[in-house]
DNA sequence: GTTGACTTAGTACATAGGTACGGAGTCTAT
DNA sequence: ATAGACTCCGTACCTATGTACTAAGTCAAC
């Protein structure tokens, strides 16, 4: 069997926080290993490759539950490519909505001049529409 | 005065809930008129305006907490144009995060066929990464 | 052989924006 | 006068993603 190393060491060399490790393992998206006679946990090397997983997972907008549905992305790609898919027609809805805000507030900043009083203001008037 | 209601009626006439008016009350957004002897509360007409910049200003990305900072509103506009381009800003940064997000989640979408084996496939070795 | 760094487990707290519940009081219609 | 609808107040709960803290145990170094 490979290296393994304690809690601190893995958070360190992915460059999270030991608590966040202990956060994943209780979402399920890590496994905790058996807990040894002397009560401190070793934690394979691979687990590494699996938290750089999850990070660049999120990195890309996915959510933790998401990822943890990612668990058999070893038996092929398939569902990844399924979940992706998804997430970009969710992301192109996020910003299309955006961008429908960014127009509306574009327009309603122009509506009015910045020192204008109230009882004249085109905002007043827009947001109570 | 004018005509008041009770928060049932203001609720469905601006089409929200009774729980939400209250909430907004504890966040200070709208003012909790003063109970009066038979303990039913009365709001104002003026209430219901207020209710619709409210939902409004969230429906243009404003946080509870920016639209409690306008409550001078009516003071004049110049710190909702502030706001305002405050809010423009980080919408065109969400937006260019979310678009970097779909340029990556498309390549790495490309990278691979969607039933390669996932020792050889492109997406894992790149999330790993 | 003691000090300091580390680990363990469990729990509480944080944000944002609400939603839900429970017991008591009150108003309205019949 | 009684049923059903409404209100009041306080509090707990929800999602998502962690962060913080406590008390106890353990390990490595000087």
């Amino acid at each position: 069997m490979g290296k393994t190393m304690t809690i601190g060491k893995l958070a360190s060399a992915v460059g999270i926080s030991v608590e966040t490790i202990r956060f994943y393992q209780r979402q399920g998206l890590i496994i905790q290993p058996e807990k040894p006679l002397n009560g401190f946990r070793q934690y394979h090397f691979d687990t590494i490759e699996k938290l750089k997983f999850i990070i660049n997972a999120k990195g890309l907008g996915f959510t933790l539950n998401e990822i943890r549905s990612l668990d058999d992305l070893s038996s092929g790609c398939k569902s990844f490519h399924d979940l992706a898919n998804k997430k970009l027609e969710s992301i192109k809805n996020e910003i299309s909505n955006l961008q429908s805000i960014e127009n509306k507030i574009i327009k309603i900043v122009g509506s009015c001049s910045s020192d204008c009083k109230a009882e004249s203001c085109a905002i007043v008037a827009e947001m109570h529409s």
